[in-house]
DNA sequence: GTCTATAGCTCGATAGAC
DNA sequence: GTCTATCGAGCTATAGAC
């Protein structure tokens, strides 16, 4: 039941974020009855913060696959900023990041801050290995690189659901490709333009 | 008044979002008394939707200012990279993208639609007129590029505020800044690296 | 135009039986 | 571990006096 609830509950967060997850609703879509939330958790931040620590490792693992491989640096650059998107469905931990309770707990916010540490430390990394391969140019500083390319994808899915247009993310992401490859030198292009 | 309880309404969506601005904090924020916000406007929405359009109206108006000029193209594209910001606050339209409430309100929704579309229009232009004086590479569409600065931009603040660190955002930006540097012809380039 | 009072609802959480 | 019942609070909105 405890599965059930968690599972419940990483739905709920995604679909409308933690001030819209009530514990009534958590029942109702987990099929438990009333008394097994509190039995399994003592508050409903409690039941978030659990559920969101496992979305955490979902995402970061799938950001350590594209980026942590041994393909050549920006090529894993680009394989992440192409990871398939649902720009209407938002970002399952950067859509909170917008909401006052979970800002304000470090119990919920961490799972946000865990993960987007993580992704920037990937980003970064790969990037200052590009630069010492010498196919990036130099006047580019790694970490701010990582932290406009994370930025990007965030907004990305800001964009396509303020304009209710699922094209806006990958947009986002194809004027980002245009970008990286204007500021790698003409050695590592490896792909058309 | 009722100019009163759209400015309170205007600082606690910036704050909150529509979902938390409830009618009576709207009505505590003003100083207004209980019957005075449903007499001028019908429902919390009517009153929300109307604020959004001053706050649309504000922001487009600060965009105009800066891509609207006759500086060089790509100097006011930098302009509005450069645009003070406070990353923990969060972008006043942005913010709300997320809000079940307000994408499922079309006359909620219009308001943050509104903005991105003369945002991005008025970024495309400036970066055909770019591309048109052979300032920037041709690989880059820009109707691309200026989904990916707005994106940038709004992903930015989400990074701010997932980290409680006001700096990510410049860091987001300045990370722009390189690769829009990387992407222009030598010719456009008067700043230093 | 603004007041007080309150409707009907959902919220997060608890009590106590089984 | 799960059940039913319910608490006190805040929510959006309405009623009716002044």
């Amino acid at each position: 039941m405890r599965t059930e609830l968690l599972d419940a509950a990483k739905a709920l967060l995604w679909e409308g974020g933690y001030e819209r997850m009530s514990p009534r609703k958590v029942l109702e879509r987990s099929g438990a009855g009333q008394g097994s939330l509190y039995h399994h958790f003592p508050t409903k931040r409690a039941l978030a913060a659990a559920a969101l620590v496992e979305v955490e490792r979902e995402l970061v693992e799938s950001a350590e696959r594209v980026l942590g491989g041994d393909a050549p640096p920006l090529d894993r650059v680009r394989a992440w900023l192409a990871l398939e998107r649902n720009g209407l469905k938002g970002c399952r931990l950067g859509r909170l990041a917008n909401e006052v309770e979970v800002l304000g707990s470090d119990e919920l916010r961490s799972a946000l801050a865990g993960y987007f540490n993580r992704v920037l430390a990937l980003l970064t990394a790969t990037l200052s290995e590009a630069k010492e391969r010498n196919e990036l140019r130099a006047s580019a500083a790694p970490a701010d690189l990582a932290a406009a390319l994370v930025a990007l994808v965030q907004g990305g899915y800001v964009l396509s659901r303020a304009l209710a247009n699922e094209k806006l993310i990958s947009r986002a992401t194809r004027g980002a490709m245009s970008l990286l490859d204007a500021a790698a030198h003409s050695s590592s292009r490896s792909r058309s333009d």
